[in-house]
DNA sequence: TACGATTGTTAATGTAAGGTTAAACATAAT
DNA sequence: ATTATGTTTAACCTTACATTAACAATCGTA
């Protein structure tokens, strides 16, 4: 069987640069989608399926932070990586905040490229392979499509769910019966665990305990300290 | 109850630095196991198991790359984050290929470094393998498991356990029918042993023995002076 | 058997975590 | 700009948990 590219979506302003990086990466075995700025990226990402996303920081209209924000709204899984002209701190934190797996300063040596590609590569791969096809969940009496975010009930009308419901139910139904820790939330969906976001996580609980009361036997318990139970009764 | 802090080894020859690095991740709710040099840090991981690896690559006797690869020998897993003291091609391309998770030029930043420690573990959370076999004891007509923390008769509704309670009950359990010492589960449990630790634990006795009240044939009996004994009579 | 030390048990207290609703804020859509 | 949508923060209340105190019962042994 023939191993498939893996697909990545490159998203440079500098034409130059980007061209030559796009031919250095396909010389390589991947396949690059070379978009010229954060408007592009973001439409060209939305059109195709990526394993791995490469983002300038510095772009007009629209720079490689907000283009991430929105990519990982539609998509909380694929990895990225940002370019940074300098190694600015700030840069470097709001990376990490926006779920970044990486970043590299501008100019950079291409092997260490290809390098930290592999490392995110082989981390994907070994990361369960069960949690990351999973869209569509039976809870009791209710269908979850996460993909499409909704949720509907014996069959009917279908309620739309918001990103943030929409993983958390997600979440939720992986662990289905189990303890889904408040930590695993956090950290996947939030990707920051204090105080507020605690208490952000907990409003969203109170959210899908509503929508799924139609079923009495669905509920959404809790193990003090530990994160929550999402419990179908027989 | 409280989190369980994440694991840190640090390899660190410099006495300076990496006791104020140790320090600033303690203060950050990490445990941190300060090792002085390569062969430290092969001994004291061993020893235990770590959550991260952070390991100076500059070391006298054995270099962080050795290290790394006898950790990996042992451990496939353990993310590990390299410190170099320049941004040497070589020592980066060395370091993904012993499998690095990441590396940082020293000097860093600490922010950037706990915001990389972050973006790891976020990674590895997803991991999450339960072990369930761990967490279930059969004690008489009682079903506990530890993990959900609840404790079931004769497979009837379960009777939710505080923290203490669950982790007392387990500790009992896993001695079964044997002696379990006070101080096993004061120091195991409480952290502490002192008078009002002592006396908690008998307060959470004796909510045990109500819990386990159904079953005439489950007892704990007390050995004066030395601990308590969860007994099944036949 | 008498006394101190240990254990049994219940209740009171203080604190932390969670449940819920609404308002404030942010952002995208129109 | 206005509206719609999504998310965070604030507020207030309830529940869960651990500790401590108080007092009774029991043990071990002098």
């Amino acid at each position: 069987m023939e191993e498939q590219n893996k697909k990545i979506l490159l998203v440079e302003d500098d034409p130059n640069f980007g061209t030559v990086l796009k031919d250095y990466l396909m010389m390589n075995d991947y396949d690059v989608v070379h978009a010229k700025n954060g408007m592009e990226g973001f439409e060209k990402f939305k059109k195709d399926d990526y394993d791995l996303c490469i983002l300038d920081v510095m772009m007009p209209y629209k720079d490689g932070f907000t283009l991430a924000k929105e990519i990982r709204e539609k998509n909380t899984d694929v990895p990225i990586i940002f370019l940074t002209a300098k190694a600015m701190k700030e840069d470097v934190l709001k990376g990490y905040k926006v779920g970044a797996d990486d970043y590299l300063n501008k100019p950079f040596d291409s092997e260490v490229l290809l390098m930290k590609i592999k490392a995110i590569m082989q981390r994907k791969a070994t990361d369960s392979v069960a949690d990351s096809k999973q869209f569509e969940f039976k809870i009791g009496r209710f269908d979850l499509n996460s993909k499409l975010r909704f949720l509907k009930f014996d069959g009917g009308e279908p309620t739309k769910l918001s990103p943030k419901e929409n993983e958390l139910l997600r979440l939720l139904a992986l662990h289905e019966n189990d303890l889904m820790p408040r930590e695993l939330a956090l950290t996947k969906i939030w990707r920051d665990d204090n105080y507020f976001t605690s208490r952000s996580m907990d409003v969203y609980i109170a959210k899908l305990r509503k929508y799924l009361k139609p079923d009495p036997k669905v509920e959404i318990l809790n193990i003090h300290g530990e994160g929550f139970r999402l419990v179908i009764n027989e």
